[in-house]
DNA sequence: CATTAACTTGGATTGAACTCTAAAGAGCAG
DNA sequence: CTGCTCTTTAGAGTTCAATCCAAGTTAATG
């Protein structure tokens, strides 16, 4: 059992972002001290994990309320669940590469400014001299 | 030269975030027609070329004005200039590692759902008998 | 027991990047 | 010239994902 703090420690979301998360159903039926107090499960902590895959491969809180949902009802929503899951991991590819692509640019670019640089640098020397 | 419209379809990007983006300080000069509407030539194309490419691999628009300013400023500010993307680069490459991470991560995941709803259907069919 | 630290809530605020609105002017086909 | 569409501006509004605030409650420590 973890406490809010310790959870944000281990997952590297803050507590207001834990309590957000909550509040939008991306992790529901957290146990709670008799205070009150948040109470994190080791399979809450499991859960969170997946949370923060689909979330830093972009996925939406929105997206993800969804696919926690969806869990929740049961075994008869495996098939969209796994559906979901597929779809968004195309996504992530495609955008990946997209992304490479982009990123090759920039560094052709670079190696332009690079080059340029040098030249820059050579006639300030001579001038120097 | 091109109305905005024209800049619009040949860029994906929308008349308004064009607009957005000048008064952001991320194209400057475009020329005007003599009534004021835009005129962009191509190496204004040019330039939005690369503009697309630092935003579609995550630079803030501030950072992309700072670069655009430093441009401006003349090949004194080139070692800087080299900097900002040597460094932007950088944090891209490892960025798109960490999503590559959690992408395997969501696989397993996946992989494993397909292989319950295997079973789940499976049982379903047996019971179906 | 007293104090301090951690936690609770609902609702307000932030910041980034658009996105839209309204009112007016520009340009072109018929 | 008449419509019609396109473009202009400043400024307001939207969405997403947090992030913060205030006021109150609970737990932990000396």
């Amino acid at each position: 059992m973890y406490s809010i703090q310790e959870v944000s420690r281990k997952t590297g979301l803050t507590a207001h972002t834990l309590r957000y998360y909550e509040k939008e159903g991306l992790i529901s039926g957290v146990e709670r001290t008799q205070g009150g107090f948040r109470q994190y499960t080791d399979e809450d902590l499991e859960r969170l994990g997946l949370i923060c895959c689909l979330k830093n491969t972009g996925m939406s809180i929105q997206e993800i309320a969804r696919f926690v949902q969806l869990t929740h009802e049961g075994d008869h929503t495996l098939k969209e669940r796994v559906e979901l899951l597929r779809q968004h991991r195309e996504r992530v590819q495609e955008k990946m590469e997209e992304m490479q692509k982009h990123l090759d640019k920039v560094t052709w670019k670079l190696n332009f400014f690079t080059e340029k640089l040098r030249a820059y640098e050579e006639g300030w020397a001579e001038k120097k001299e």
